[in-house]
DNA sequence: TGGAATTGGACTGATTCGGTCCTGGATTCA
DNA sequence: TGAATCCAGGACCGAATCAGTCCAATTCCA
């Protein structure tokens, strides 16, 4: 399928929507459902989940909401997929427990580990600053000269 | 997720190994299905898809199996998710009907749209033929020196 | 004619995804 | 003090899909 879930999707939206507001404005869940036709309670788990793994702050009570914990360029897509859909995998054999009973005579697992690579790598060209871009893969932080795509570090 | 299926999984798997034989040998189901403890009516049912798209050409009774269609040069790694999982897909808002009910005020839509074509033209860049090699992603089909993925005219 | 092989449909179980519902806490403001 | 607003988080459900099994038909060779 090689497809995001909606909830990293959600989350990819409202990272750039807190980001366009500024470090000062903050955003609610019900703001953000309403403007983009998100169901409120699923996006309040996305937001949540955001928080807990530090790309959020919240602000409870009336008038609260989340804004950027960081630097939205320093937020990259692959990272806030990992935190919503979880480890970004090509194929199950490069899950930690290495659970595929194929392994051990698998002929395209060390040829997939390098697209695997290349793929994580797209993703982690792409900041939540680049998503407001015209052209985020034209930015700064992407493809440079040599074909090696840049590497923010972690 | 951002997964590939098992199916696709086997795909890859059995196409390398029939193109390592050569196009005079066949190789069976039930060949493929031991050497790498794939159930064996599964990967018929994958086999059978790439007869039918066109990837392999099959020989029934006795001594039957399959063989390549083609040049393993010119079947990408692309082609064969498609064939197998359907259309590779980023995200729902690029599906044909385009059924997201955000699109008209999505604001990562295209931002992804760039992200998704990078990410095929990984996939796209990777043959079976590569499959065999050490190191695919540094074969003659792969990266240019202007940092652009060369796609293999479909 | 019988065995080996492909072809292909029907069905089941497990997982996961998307979504709803409900309760509880924190903050602001009248 | 109390109501309104907003975040936090667990329990649950339906639908889809993935992986796999089972069964029956067809083709080809010896």
């Amino acid at each position: 399928m090689l497809k995001l879930t909606k909830k990293a999707d959600y989350g990819l939206i409202s990272l750039k929507h807190i980001a366009t507001l500024g470090r000062e404005r903050s955003a609610s869940t019900k703001e953000m459902a309403e403007a983009y036709g998100i169901p409120a309670p699923i996006l309040s788990k996305v937001l949540q989940r955001l928080v807990r793994e530090g790309f959020l702050v919240s602000e409870q009570g009336v008038n609260g909401g989340y804004r950027l914990a960081r630097d939205p360029a320093r937020i990259t897509a692959l990272e806030v997929i990992r935190a919503i859909d979880g480890p970004v995998l090509l194929t199950n054999c490069f899950t930690a427990g290495s659970d595929c009973d194929i392994a051990g005579c698998c002929n395209v697992r060390e040829p997939l580990r390098k697209v695997h690579e290349r793929i994580q790598q797209v993703l982690e060209s792409i900041t939540i600053a680049d998503l407001s871009e015209d052209d985020p893969l034209r930015s700064s932080r992407s493809l440079g000269r040599t074909g090696a795509l840049t590497v923010i570090p972690g």
